[in-house]
RNA sequence: CGGAGCAUAGCGCAGCCUGGUAGCGCAUCUGGUUUGGGACCAGAGGGUCGGGAGUUCGAAUCUCUCUGCUCCGACCA
């Protein structure tokens, strides 16, 4: 590609509304400029990139056995009403309706339409395992799209699809597709880790994600040090502490915390660690549909903490008795039946259930909330001060804590979804009826898998791992060029045009993907450079009156240091960038 | 959905408080000089100041309202 021909749309300065570094780079190198909240038109240069991470997935999830179709991107309501999704999926759904009135959804995934298909094109066990997959345009009306293409309303996604006769063969294709996703994302060059992960709305039994290692990442993934344990943390067990409780030491005090309420300013109050205090939570309970329509009250439960630990909702909702999802008490609910107000909670005395976590229930002499407003209590003790109606994992595990599979402990990192698989079992198959006959010739419903990687969110992600002050740093494999070939003194020396031109043809039918920077005069060497040095094209080759006249031309690789720029022979120039590509 | 902020030329911003008819840098166009790290000189084009309503002799500026975007939080297959 001739720069001279191609839309070179760089950036000084970066809009001031990208916060995250991949966003700014993209809209600084080109690659993209919003449309609306959420919404991105991908320019040619960004294009490049996403069809080449496209080509990478699409070959892994042919060289697994899945086949590639396209489904359509508007669905009608009635499937997802088949499934109850129509109802249950929130305003993440885009609904529309058409002319004459009827419901449709703009598709934030499809599992509603494979498994329709599945029911209608699968008749036999013989015709199974059979996978599929699409690339295609996914919307989810996202409450708070932000970080440019990263958490956009808009975007592309692969999404297989799996079908069964038993949940062995489903084990074995999910092995597989896991393998797939591992060969998909060390070809794309990133740093990544699968790891176990919650099922989330989906539904399903077992499920993995996979995480591009980064700073910006909105996800905290928790590792073993002392084995490939990994897990995203609001999966990640809190196991039960080894040590016991120690005996009550102390007398119960009351002590009088004016305008104390969080546990910082408590800790900081008394001059005792948050350690040493325990936080209590209200949540309300668990009704029925029938008790809700009756305008019933929820019943209040305490969870107790210690203080510097967190809640982890999605393990609280979990339990029986607590409503899900989870829901904190209102304020008046809780004067009301507590007598005062959340802030000066604690596990003394309450008449209602008292959940508490498992490094909360071995504290001994701690200090609470006397459920008295501006008082807490020292040194307090279960069964003698306090009852616990049962103990739980209610927690977010943090740093040091023992890992789960007994070997090591934890570490925590954050991490960027790029990938989710899931064994669904027969949540949808079941909802849509899909059946095939065994060979008994028995009606059986597909275990079913699916299998997502956000394929406009891998390239956000491979620029937050590949960056540095001068822009992007693209992996080989995603690159939109693989070699800048840059002109200066073009006008005034015909070597510089004679000999850049002819390593271009040449690279050129090699199938290398070359950007020739052969803009006019006007544009100075040091823009070629940062242009260059901004879209992040790996390899790069300068062709200069100065060079030449000694019969030589530079190479740099765009890791390198400027100062690490190599001079080659013109004679040489070929060589040397096959050699740097890969190409015999 | 709760809280906060912003909206002035393609991009980044100033002007607003204290009302008098819009400016800077970059980018663009023309001419010239330059050419190994985002050049220089001279000139030029480009803005219903997000929309609407109001106050006023007069509104980018004050008031109301709508819309859009962003940030924090909640949410997130």
């Amino acid at each position: 590609m001739r720069a001279s021909q191609f839309l070179i749309a760089t950036l000084k300065e970066s809009p001031s509304d990208a916060v995250v570094i991949s966003h700014q780079l993209m809209l600084r190198a080109g690659m993209i400029r919003q449309l609306a909240s959420g919404l991105y038109t991908w320019l040619p240069l960004g294009l490049k990139t996403l069809r080449k991470v496209e080509k990478v997935v699409r070959e892994e999830m042919d060289a697994a056995g899945a086949q590639e179709l396209l489904m359509p991107a508007v669905q009608p309501a009635e499937l997802w009403q088949e499934t109850g999704r129509w109802y249950k999926y929130g305003g993440e759904l885009l609904r529309i309706k058409d002319r004459q009135n009827r419901d449709f959804c703009i598709g934030p995934t499809h599992e509603e339409v494979i498994t329709d298909l599945a029911r209608n094109e699968l008749k036999s066990y013989r015709q199974l395992p059979m996978s599929f997959y699409q690339i295609q345009t996914k919307f989810r009306d996202e409450t708070r799209p932000r970080f440019g293409v990263m958490r956009a309303r808009e975007f592309l996604m692969k999404d297989a699809y799996s079908f069964h006769i038993n949940n062995e063969s489903l084990n074995d294709t999910y092995e597989r597709m896991h393998k797939a996703y591992c060969n998909v994302f060390n070809r794309l060059g990133l740093d990544f880790r699968p790891v176990a992960a919650d099922t989330g709305s989906i539904g399903g039994a077992l499920s993995h994600e996979f995480h591009v290692l980064a700073q910006s990442g909105e996800d905290d993934i928790a590792f073993s040090n002392g084995s490939d344990y990994a897990a995203n943390v609001e999966l990640a067990e809190a196991i039960a502490p080894t040590i016991q409780r120690p005996a009550p030491n102390a007398e119960l005090q009351t002590i009088d915390t004016p305008n104390q309420h969080t546990i910082e300013e408590v800790s900081h109050f008394l001059n005792i660690p948050a350690q040493q205090i325990v936080k209590t939570l209200i949540v309300e309970g668990e009704l029925s549909d029938k008790e809700k329509d009756a305008g019933k009250k929820p019943a209040l439960i305490a969870l107790v903490i210690r203080g510097d630990h967190q809640l982890n909702d999605l393990k609280a909702e979990k339990l029986s008795g607590v409503a899900s999802p989870l829901e904190f008490a209102k304020e008046e609910d809780i004067v009301a039946q507590l007598g005062c107000k959340p802030g000066s909670i604690g596990p003394c005395n309450l008449n209602i259930d008292v959940i508490v976590d498992r490094s909360a229930a071995i504290m001994a002499d701690f200090v609470c909330g006397a459920n008295d407003d501006d008082k807490h209590l020292s040194g307090v003790n279960w069964e003698r001060d306090a009852n616990i109606t049962r103990i739980e994992d209610i927690r977010n595990v943090v740093e040091g804590d023992a890992s789960p599979d007994g070997k090591g402990t934890l570490e925590i990192k954050r991490g960027i979804e790029v990938g989710h698989i899931f064994q669904l079992g027969t949540t949808y198959s079941e909802a849509l009826n899909a059946t095939v006959l065994d060979e008994n010739g028995k009606s059986v419903v597909m275990p079913m898998g699916c299998y997502g990687i956000g394929v406009s969110r891998v390239v956000a992600a491979a620029i937050e791992q590949n960056h540095d002050e001068r822009g992007i740093i693209w992996p080989e494999a995603i690159a939109p060029f693989q070699v800048a070939i840059v002109q200066i003194d073009a006008n005034k020396s015909e070597d510089v045009v004679k000999h850049s031109e002819a390593l271009y043809e040449e690279l050129t039918k090699l199938g290398v993907e070359v950007f020739l920077d052969d803009r006019d005069k006007k544009t100075s060497p040091g823009v070629k450079f940062a242009d260059a040095e901004l879209m992040g094209t790996p390899h790069r080759m300068v062709f200069s009156a100065r060079g030449l006249k000694n019969d030589t031309i530079e190479y740099k690789a765009r890791a390198q240091q400027k100062e690490d720029a190599v001079e080659l022979n013109v004679a040489d120039a070929l060589t040397h960038i096959k050699t740097a590509l890969g190409i015999n």
